[in-house]
DNA sequence: GCCCCATAATTCAGGTCTTGTACCAAGGCC
DNA sequence: GGCCTTGGTACAAGACCTGAATTATGGGGC
């Protein structure tokens, strides 16, 4: 049973014009001729709806590339400037927020900590309201051309009927972070876990560009994934697919911190690797300087070469039920394994996984780093433009 | 980014065509006015369309209903001779073939002894046509009223350029099985994964019925499971998706038949079961009633409880990657261990699952036999028939 | 038995959309 | 300068959906 299509008759128009301004998008700069043959659509609608964007202060006119002997073409390109949107990382330890043009250019940026066990709500909020404030004087960006924040926040963002956040490291139970939001700006509000954010980064702009099916794992002091089924992220039913971190690795394993046992987490989380290696439990920045010793400390090879196993044993896990075309291995932790231990990585994958899935999937370490994920979550507000195209929000 | 939605006008009316005919292919007996309120289009369309559908011999009306003092609906229906179907289960030791109609009634059927160590494409392609020639005499159909051929195969099938079909248990690598049947019949051919085409009867007719999000395990000699996300089988880039069987559960574990080490197969395939209980190398039908002494055998209850808690760390890996909304179990095996002990399976699973996704998910039994393969496979064929809504196929 | 009402379904005019064809624009090449 | 090639646009034709008005069909009140 495939998806029940709209049946609607103008909203092929709409249809058409996301399709031709998602196309442009990504394409960067692309004549009328590019996109008629890139969507399939006929010469005469391709330069109808591109009248429209055109007027509309959407896209414009790049100049013209010269073709061997014919009219040159014009080149078209998403008016960069026609919109802006903000992107907001909710971290444990920090709340950062940027603001980005539509070309996904840095305009400025804003970030606050927070202290340790002060994570209410209304700390949060007034820091995003604060920092919006900020960014916005400091690019000279009036609120009314906001296209909308993203968040990306650490834990489960439910979508359905209004934007609820459960986030057990903060305390946050059915948080409803929009409506918090809105009695401070108008500015439409969109969030989702900072995981699926980041994963969205790497997608659009990272490692995973051009596939389909990718699972994007995150290994930090956690472990999680998000994961991408034809070209959208998969959230499952509530919001929560994706938590690799706590499936079970090895039955009546190690203990883990989420209460169960056995989970893939104990074992290649930055913060049990640690634990394996004898160093008890550190500060956030000092956990990364430790696992980086760890890569250049013969003694600690061990305790590596047996988060690379587990590590393998996950991955494989994820080939054979996803059979994916793309493994992204990020998060900090992720791309430090990575950058000192691929090879040996992708070996004990191959030790786990089928052969036939094992031989379609790449496993490849993450572009972006941990700033991704404002990046990430300024994508959301994005993909409901292009989805939309410059449409108002209800109409 | 979500599917980049087709951009042509008179597919709208394709489309209109294709939603109009699913909803009334599963609300089994609707009104015009129910379908309007159903699919959103207005009363006008879905006259016109119906007109077309009845025209076409697709639709007919069938009685009237009153309806407190107001002009009685008529209730309008799929002619289920409008077409057949064949479903065709090629298993281990058989091959078995159904005709049904389009409502999925049974009309006719053949099965066919497959030797032991003969499984070339060439017997398993003659058992299939002469199947078909024996099916459609016995119901009286002529071969242009087949709307297509579904088949359920133990392997992977690789849908993409043309129908290729992987079984290693057959030795079969990449046989063609599309082109070797075109050879001896003109009707359209569609195949898929024995368990997938089971899982997709559930999803249409058993326990999955209503559920979008559902992953559907499959416990016999083996171990897989049919992934349903968003109402649709999930295949991943290469059909291999859904290999849960050989998941790593136990890293450094018990040595699986697929070689590899700590395989969920290894714990709760029926193979593996009577081999924990001492019971030897036993041939297909045995199996199944040894596995039935076992659990009434109290000696026999340390081994299943050890298959319940690794089948209970599997389920809570599908709960915790997948966040489904339904899982079934399902499989001859998984069905005996499920009538003894669900509510023991379902209290495995909470361990190890998060309680967030664990308090969304439901864990049911199948309500299929092993039987529903054909009927499974013989739905692929009713789904590209309401996709395409009666248009001929290259059209 | 007649009239009014409620609900179901169809007809029809109106408007929107895409498309194919013909046409205009802009440069290279001889 | 004329011709060719390629890029882009104008216009009429055709297809489709929708809303409003209309017809169809039966119940209930008097």
């Amino acid at each position: 049973m495939r998806r029940p299509q709209r049946g609607t008759l103008r909203d092929v128009r709409r249809g058409n014009r996301s399709l031709l301004l998602r196309t442009l998008y990504f394409g960067h700069e692309l004549s009328r001729h590019d996109l008629s043959r890139l969507t399939g659509l006929s010469p005469a609608t391709v330069s109808n709806v591109v009248g429209d964007l055109i007027a509309d202060g959407i896209v414009v006119e790049a100049g013209a590339v010269d073709s061997d002997g014919g009219r040159p073409r014009t080149l078209l390109r998403v008016q960069e400037s026609y919109g802006y949107v903000v992107g907001v990382d909710v971290g444990e330890t920090r709340v950062r927020l940027e603001l980005f043009d539509l070309s996904m250019t840095e305009k400025a940026k804003a970030e606050y900590a927070l202290e340790p066990r002060r994570h209410e709500p209304s700390v949060v909020v007034d820091h995003i309201l604060t920092g919006l404030r900020s960014v916005l004087a400091d690019a000279g960006v009036d609120e009314s051309q906001v296209l909308g924040i993203g968040i990306g926040v650490p834990g489960i963002v439910e979508q359905r009927p209004e934007l609820l956040i459960h986030a057990r490291a903060f305390g946050w139970n059915g948080v409803p972070l929009g409506d918090r939001l809105r009695a401070g700006t108008a500015i439409p509000i969109f969030a989702d876990n900072g995981a699926q954010t980041m994963g969205q980064a790497e997608l659009w702009f990272g490692a995973g560009v051009g596939a389909r099916h990718v699972v994007m794992t995150l290994i930090g002091t956690g472990v999680g994934a998000s994961i991408i089924t034809d070209g959208a992220t998969y959230r499952g039913v509530s919001s929560s697919a994706g938590e690799w971190g706590h499936t079970t690795i090895a039955v009546n394993g190690r203990a883990c911190r989420c209460g169960g046992v056995g989970c893939l987490e104990a074992y290649v989380g930055a913060e049990a690797i640690l634990a394996s290696h004898g160093a008890g439990h550190l500060p956030g920045g000092d956990e990364e300087s430790a696992l980086a010793a760890m890569l250049t400390d013969p003694a600690a090879r061990p305790v590596l070469d047996e988060a690379v196993a587990f590590l393998g044993a996950g991955l494989g896990n994820l080939i054979n039920l996803f059979n994916p075309e793309r493994i992204i291995v990020g998060g900090w932790a992720g791309l430090l394994l990575g950058r000192a231990l691929l090879p040996e990585i992708r070996a004990a994958a191959a030790r786990h996984a089928l052969a036939q899935p094992m031989a379609q999937v790449s496993i490849e370490l993450g572009r972006l780093g941990p700033e991704a994920v404002a990046l990430g979550a300024a994508t959301l507000v994005v993909e409901d433009f292009l989805l939309r195209s410059g449409t108002p929000r209800h109409a």
